[in-house]
DNA sequence: CTGCGCTGGTGTACGGCGTACGCCTTCGAC
DNA sequence: GTCGAAGGCGTACGCCGTACACCAGCGCAG
């Protein structure tokens, strides 16, 4: 009776709980301005409560990545009946949605390296709309590369294999076929030098840039000759 | 004679040496491990020492980035008897050839979103090569947005306005007109509206991100549906 | 030659950060 | 009722950026 239920004196504290006012904090104060006392603070705790829940704040921001993956996907649900393209160009639309909704996560997306499940699974996702229209592998692993290059001369590496752990011993290859399991489509997309091995040697980061650098310079280039105009 | 010229104890400080020194050392242990203190410890000074030269940290990396223009301008010199898209594909690929150089760095231009001299000057002039290529403003505008996009659904702003200070009185009038000379391109393709205002409204964001979207997704398609292969 | 001001290096100090480590409370299972 | 684990607490350490006051040496006016 007495209880205060609704604005309890405290609620227990979760992952899911934890990671959601870490977003929440970062739409007030931005990326920068989110540190693990202010978000402990704002959950009425202790700092250190917070490693509870979350090995470090590195582990913190790839939760938030996860968070914001979620939420691109409760946007992006209806892309059925379309073509490989429209469904590609919805879904990157959503994720833009997303995206606009939280200004600061343009820069979290760009820093974080690591791939959690979730990364993978999107990706995975992605990769598996391109295959279905029937695009080779290859044009789809290059494609991949391509939705992400700039003026100033790189690439976002997709794959970026950092090959410290080169694959050792048979437990290895279990673990890879687990992969080839879970993210069928990014293996399809990941080996393309000999169809019998599932992840395949690194690629060519030269090429991919110069792939997605012409597809954009080409296009330019036939807007330009065909005489277009932003109000057709 | 007995004065140590090369080896000498102790050189005095300015802002290039600083900066070059910045970069060296983010070189060595990545920009996340570049301290204003670990900086000052490698130059053989107290740390307060370098706030002499830069006024903070901000402006440090500030600094590095103008420093890494630099180099792009050492390399990508002999960029004569192209047509535009030859002179803007070799642009990029040197500015690529720095970036490479210096892997911290693409986080850094990520990252740093205040728009220096020397930024603005590589901008206007790529966005020259464009012009003067006989591209219109609005496609050199466009096509200037869309080398940067991504499959997670953001653009690089290039343009971010940020109006917080909206042209205000004459002397702003003035200040845009020096802008207008000093990167003639820039203004050629920031306004589109009017052909008076040389400055006119920020751009719709949204159709910079379609406009580049497409670019890539028409591309990728017409490879596709002519067969293409990565080794012809 | 003297004194003075300016430029640039120094020393100290403060508040904020991430987080290691150990203690204490709470709660569900038995 | 007991116990063990899970979760919140307190303290402490070593980094960080940087404000502020101070001082060394040099160029120059007198």
């Amino acid at each position: 009776m007495a209880r205060p239920d609704a604005s309890g004196p405290r609620a227990r504290l979760n992952r899911p709980s934890v990671l959601a006012a870490a977003v929440a904090l970062a739409d007030e104060v931005g990326v920068e301005g989110l540190s693990m006392r202010r978000l402990a603070q704002e959950l009425g705790v202790v700092p250190m409560a917070l490693y509870k829940h979350v090995r470090n704040k590195d582990e913190l921001l790839d939760g938030m990545v996860e968070f914001l993956i979620g939420e691109i996907g409760d946007v992006g649900e209806t892309e059925a009946a379309e073509d490989w393209k429209g469904r590609a160009r919805t879904r990157v639309l959503a994720a833009r949605e997303v995206l606009m909704r939280h200004p600061w996560a343009r820069r979290l997306f760009e820093t974080r390296s690591t791939k959690t499940g979730a990364v993978l699974d999107y990706m995975n996702s992605f990769a598996g709309i391109l295959l279905s229209g029937g695009l080779s592998a290859e044009l789809t692993h290059h494609a991949m590369h391509a939705i992400g290059g700039r003026m100033w001369g790189f690439t976002q590496e997709l794959f970026e294999d950092e090959p410290s752990t080169p694959p050792q011993g048979p437990e290895a290859a279990a673990m890879m076929q687990e992969m080839a399991q879970r993210f069928p489509h990014i293996a399809a997309i990941a080996s393309m030098e000999h169809d019998d091995s599932v992840v395949g040697r690194g690629c060519d980061d030269q090429f991919e840039f110069e792939f997605a650098l012409d597809l954009i310079l080409d296009g330019i280039e036939r807007r330009h000759l065909s005489g277009w105009r932003s109000t057709p």
